[in-house]
RNA sequence: GGGGUCUUAGCUCAGCUGGGAGAGCACCUGCCUUACAAGCAGGGGGUCACAGGUUCGAGCCCUGUAGGCCCCACCA
């Protein structure tokens, strides 16, 4: 048999296993098969950069869920691929190029896009390699790119389709403008900030009333220039007679009405508002109940757009300056007043947005708001932690129109196309060889799509749509998604209504959400706070199971973890653990022949088993409600504290000398749960549990063996008792050693003292063993104290006294100081349990169990406390 | 302004359907016991934010208070 190196190197072993299991193919899915199925779609990392720890957590929940379901026996897809990230890759394309000293626009539309695919090359086979590193099983012969010609038909599918339904439209309206990446935007990329700013009160004159103003209230003066109306709500007596009056637009020749309107509020500024229809999205609708002219005043860079004005080529902010300076030069502005407001900016670039008035192309949202909320009353849709459902209906309920064009090159180019003659616009799926109405040549529109409209499709585009392909038939609905919660609105929600509007069904049945990780003071993990940490140099340093158990130990459905080395450190020094348990269970396997078949097993054996059969159960349990933190919890657990520290300790007598004949049992023993545990920790911790299993069982590979669940037979309770009674025994016995200041070294004779002959009978029977966990010289069983030394050292558990004769080595007084205390801790105990079972309420509501449960704790430390006392009076 | 969520040991967090408070790290005391010092054994430390309520029984359910965090939002 091939051994274990002596010391854990997860780096030596972790790449050369990945290939292995590429090789062997257990990542490819077969839509054939006839297994149940299981599919996750990857949420597409971006093609902007590398992978960060939110990636590692994301794809670890991934694919211990994959592996996990593979070893239970289902047809597992978890269908891989990267994201174009539109305006994001555009971006940093553009910055490269001006790095070289490339101007975009003289490279030209065809250059540019060639330089973006050589981009997106580089990075995604960047990201998949890290993948690799994390073990990733997903199925790489499908890997898939959001701009492959797959999706790219499936896009332009859908476009068409709604615009034929009527969902899909063009208009011209007010959408959000980023003037640094000149592009619209939808509402989700809009951040909101907090601002400080001020609230400039300025005069407008009164025409034909010289002397007479009325003073308005704004936090954008520069936007003036576009004015074409003041207004004032209805009922606000102050303002009554001048609704209807005509104003001079000051810095300009212009004059604007005064207009009634329910949205402004009495109450706050001064109750006249300036309306800019084309600069403010309220504006816009005021404008439009009123029919007012909508002006535009900036250029796409938002430079002030007015030509004749002193203003005209100025930037906003510095036309805002000057403008304001000419107001206070003409008496005209009334006072400064400091304001706190929120201002809209680009997520992507941080830069102010300016609301413009633009033709663009738009969804509407009405159905697919039904459809998100159908979906999830109907429970064809559930989300894991439950409470984010109550996110996702407060976001759809809020759903407006969504602008899905953007004046960028890198995307899906909209599949519209207008008559270069007389202007007729043809949208398709193809592209239309000649005008339908003139037959003059037609150009396609400029625009591309928002990155969500193809990520909307995810789910289905990757398995074929809309052929009616096996992977769709297999595969669609996928099982789970799982993702972080800061990505519901922007991409959740858009899967589920284009799911329901292409295919009438949700995208998945369940949304498993998980939180950010954050660094190890709690703060999101940025690049400009350089607080990231990169998952491959953790891998590097301690592995990538490390990395993953770090990930998901205590780690919670939906909430947000530190990051820290410390967790890291201590999944390392797990995996060691089990590194060196391994190799010890392996070394004596190597030396002795291991019975096929259950031999006959002693109590601590059938104890072990038993103990591994519930923990299987319960880990099933908890994958399949994906609490893979508690899982890994209990594995650890079981693993760590019950198999190394007593079971292995326990066995090693049987080991040495097999004097009672049974080492053949303890060996099959423990090869059967070592086998079990790897089994049950392999979806957390690939790499280790492969290359021990290997070595251990010869099998193919531990990723096609069985995951282990519960079974009834191997629940062995009366073992699990009794063996449960003798920990008790040695914990109190190494206890009082340790208050007694015995030192280890100094090995006892111990006396076992119970009147009652089935107590005896189980420590007879594991003596040895016992002797050796508690470092005795040699353990006697016996039904009283007959022979034993009064200066003893004693212990009791509820079913036993222990008596250690230490002669020279015993302090009286501080024996007797030790049993006071015990006394003490007991009496505290009896009166919590003598209290409960008087009471007549308790006894007369409590369910049955639950009383004789108390009943038998109490006569337990009746027991105890007898016991104590009997000792105390011997030595005084 | 609306909504969500959290408050448990010095630190980071678990605690599933209500039945005697847990883990890891840190700390203290012993141990290099022939798998493992990345380890073993033992130990200290918590009126479970506060105030009420429901219940035989509340960290867990209900109401309110205080504080923290997050998301959404067109008050110019």
């Amino acid at each position: 048999m091939r051994e274990l190196e002596k010391n854990y190197v997860p780096q030596d072993m972790e790449q050369k296993t990945y290939q292995k299991w590429l090789s062997q193919g257990y990542f490819h899915a077969d839509p054939k098969s006839v297994k149940p199925a299981f599919c996750i779609a990857m949420p597409p990392p971006n093609v902007t950069g590398q992978l960060h720890m939110g990636h590692a957590l994301d794809n670890t929940l991934q694919d211990t869920l994959s592996r996990y379901k593979r070893m239970r026996g289902y047809e597992v897809l978890w269908q891989p691929g990267t994201d174009h990230a539109a305006i994001a890759t555009e971006v940093k394309v553009t910055n490269k190029l001006k790095d070289q000293g490339i101007d975009k626009h003289e490279l030209g539309r065809e250059g540019f896009l060639k330089e973006a695919w050589a981009w997106k090359e580089e990075y995604e086979s960047r990201i998949i390699n890290q993948m690799y590193k994390m073990g990733v099983s997903a199925d790489w012969d499908r890997l898939r790119f959001t701009m492959d010609d797959g999706c790219s038909a499936a896009v332009r599918k859908v476009f068409v389709d709604n615009y034929k339904k009527g969902l899909i439209y063009k208009g011209s309206r007010i959408i959000n403008w980023c003037p640094k990446c000149c592009t619209s935007l939808s509402d989700a990329e809009v951040q909101h900030e907090d601002q400080q700013g001020a609230f400039w009160h300025i005069n407008y004159p009164v025409v034909g009333e010289p002397g007479r103003f009325v003073e308005i209230a704004t936090t954008r003066p520069e936007t003036m220039l576009g004015d074409t109306a003041v207004a004032v709500n209805p009922k606000d007596e102050r303002y009554k007679d001048i609704i209807g009056k005509t104003l001079k637009l000051p810095l300009t020749d212009r004059e604007i009405p005064v207009i009634a309107d329910e949205y402004v509020d009495i109450d706050f500024g001064t109750g006249c508002v300036k309306i800019t229809p084309a600069h403010d999205p309220n504006d816009f609708e005021v404008g439009k109940r009123h029919n007012l002219p909508e002006i535009c005043i900036m250029h796409d860079d938002a430079t002030i757009d007015c030509p004749g004005s002193k203003y005209d080529g100025m930037d906003r902010y510095e036309a805002r300056d000057a403008m304001v300076k000419d107001l206070e030069d003409e008496g005209l502005l009334v006072k400064v007043v400091p304001h706190e407001h929120a201002v809209g900016t680009h997520d992507r670039c941080g830069t102010t947005i300016e609301p413009m008035v633009k033709a663009q192309w738009f969804m509407k949202m009405k159905k697919a708001s039904e459809d998100c909320r159908k979906v999830l009353n109907d429970g064809s849709l559930a989300f894991v932690p439950e409470n984010y459902s109550k996110t996702y209906l407060h976001w759809v309920e809020n759903l407006r129109d969504w602008c899905i064009s953007r004046q960028i090159w890198w995307g899906h180019r909209i599949p519209a196309w207008y008559c270069d003659e007389c202007g007729e616009m043809y949208v398709g799926e193809e592209a239309p060889r000649k005008c339908p109405k003139c037959g003059a040549h037609m150009t396609q529109d400029e625009d591309t799509l928002d990155t969500w409209f193809s990520s909307a499709l995810w789910p289905f585009s990757t398995l074929g749509w809309p052929n009616e392909t096996d992977e769709l038939k297999k595969f669609y609905p996928t099982t789970v998604l799982v993702t972080g919660y800061d990505i519901i609105f922007f991409w959740v929600i858009r899967m589920v209504f284009s799911g329901m509007e292409q295919t009438e069904k949700s995208p998945f049945d369940k949304v498993l959400i998980h939180g950010l990780v954050r660094d190890s003071l709690g703060r999101k993990m940025s690049k400009s706070l350089g607080n990231g940490i990169d998952p491959l140099e953790v891998i590097d340093k301690y592995g990538a199971d490390a990395l993953r158990a770090a990930l998901l130990t205590g780690n919670a459905p939906g909430n947000d973890m530190r990051f820290s080395y410390d967790k890291v450190e201590n999944a390392r020094n797990f995996a060691n653990k089990i590194w060196n348990a391994s190799r010890f269970i392996l070394m004596n396997l190597d030396k002795a022949e291991v019975p096929a078949e259950m031999p006959a097993l002693n109590v601590e054996d059938k104890w072990i088993i038993s103990k591994f059969n519930t923990l299987s159960g319960n880990v099933c349990r908890n994958m399949d409600t994906f609490e893979l933190g508690i899982a890994l919890d209990n594995i650890t657990d079981f693993v760590w504290s019950e198999f190394c520290d007593w079971y292995i300790e326990m066995v090693k007598q049987r080991l040495y000398d097999d004097a009672d004949g049974t080492k053949a049992a303890a060996l099959w023993t423990l090869k059967y749960v070592l086998t079990g545990s790897l089994r049950l920790l392999h979806p957390f911790m690939p790499f280790i549990t492969e290359e021990i299993y290997d070595i251990l069982t010869g099998e193919e590979s531990i990723m096609i063996a069985e995951y282990p669940d519960y079974d009834a037979a191997l629940d062995f309770a009366a073992e699990e008792e009794e063996v449960e009674s003798i920990k008790d025994a040695v914990r109190a016995i190494r206890t009082v050693r340790t208050d007694m200041n015995v030192p280890p070294s100094r090995k006892a004779l111990v006396y076992v003292v119970s009147p009652s002959e089935k107590v005896r009978g189980t420590f007879e029977a594991v003596k040895a063993v016992f002797a050796r966990l508690m470092g005795a010289s040699s353990v006697t069983v016996q039904a009283d104290k007959t022979g034993i030394d009064a200066a003893a050292v004693s212990a009791v558990t509820a079913d036993a006294s222990f008596y250690m004769p230490l002669g020279d080595l015993i302090d009286i007084d501080k024996e007797i100081e030790r049993l006071n205390k015990e006394i003490a801790r007991l009496e505290g105990e009896l009166k919590r349990s003598r209290g409960m079972l008087s009471n007549e309420k308790f006894v007369s509501k409590a369910p049955a169990a639950k009383i004789e449960e108390e009943k038998a704790k109490l006569a337990g430390y009746e027991e105890m406390m007898a016991k104590v006392k009997e000792r105390l009076a011997a030595l005084s």
